[in-house]
DNA sequence: TTACGGTATAACTATATAGTAATATATGTG
DNA sequence: CACATATATTACTATATAGTTATACCGTAA
């Protein structure tokens, strides 16, 4: 994978899931949704978002498939996709750590 | 680690991060700095990138530590932090891989 | 049917930033 | 010294989008 070229239409695509991970609001979510399956009111109670902000930040985590979502009556209810967003979230906040370990040392 | 709470600030550290991923441009250069240290005349031949451009783009991924650089009389080399970026864009290309494998599979 | 709760969508504003052109800052070289 | 080469920075424009308000849509209960 990765060999040698890279075309602009790749680079877009990953670029544009990465820009899907690139927002707090987002993050925030994705860690709410840590615990399991919830209601977009749960969410909107976790992160305090507002109701329209919080769907279209939903629209786009589905459409990129970070998220899966079920209709039940009158809710929606919203999961991670998969292990994947955790996985890449783990590797940037350890990336986080060791700068603030860094940083730690230099200022102690 | 994420246990309960995130921060807003928190949260906003990571996604600044996820963003400086989240360019075709800054990607392309990565990919770029694939193969080792490379000059930023080397990094313009490589991706077609204006000058001024890649310049704004080399100090954001500096100030973020996703690449190291180094001088060398009227030239600067640029090199990649360490090998996280690799990882977080091997994951991410892995979620377009599926992507289109699933969607190869319905159009069939 | 009407009314209501839960969610999605449209229209809008304000802010952030990618790209460019021009200029500045070094660092050689004659 | 003057001049060229390599990189960084500044100022600007155009575009994308986060957040908000208002509204539409869809189930469900009375």
């Amino acid at each position: 994978m990765a060999g040698r070229h890279l075309t602009p239409e790749q680079l877009r695509h990953i670029a544009e899931r990465f820009k899907a991970l690139a927002e707090p609001s987002r993050l925030d979510i994705l860690h709410a949704l840590k615990g399991g399956e919830r209601t977009v009111s749960d969410i909107l109670e976790a992160t305090g978002l507002g109701q329209a902000n919080a769907s279209k930040h939903l629209q786009v985590l589905y459409a990129l498939g970070f998220v899966q979502r079920r209709k039940d009556g009158a809710s929606t209810y919203y999961k991670l996709a998969d292990a994947d967003v955790l996985r890449l979230c783990a590797l940037m906040c350890g990336r986080l750590e060791k700068e603030t370990a860094a940083r730690s040392k230099v200022f102690r």
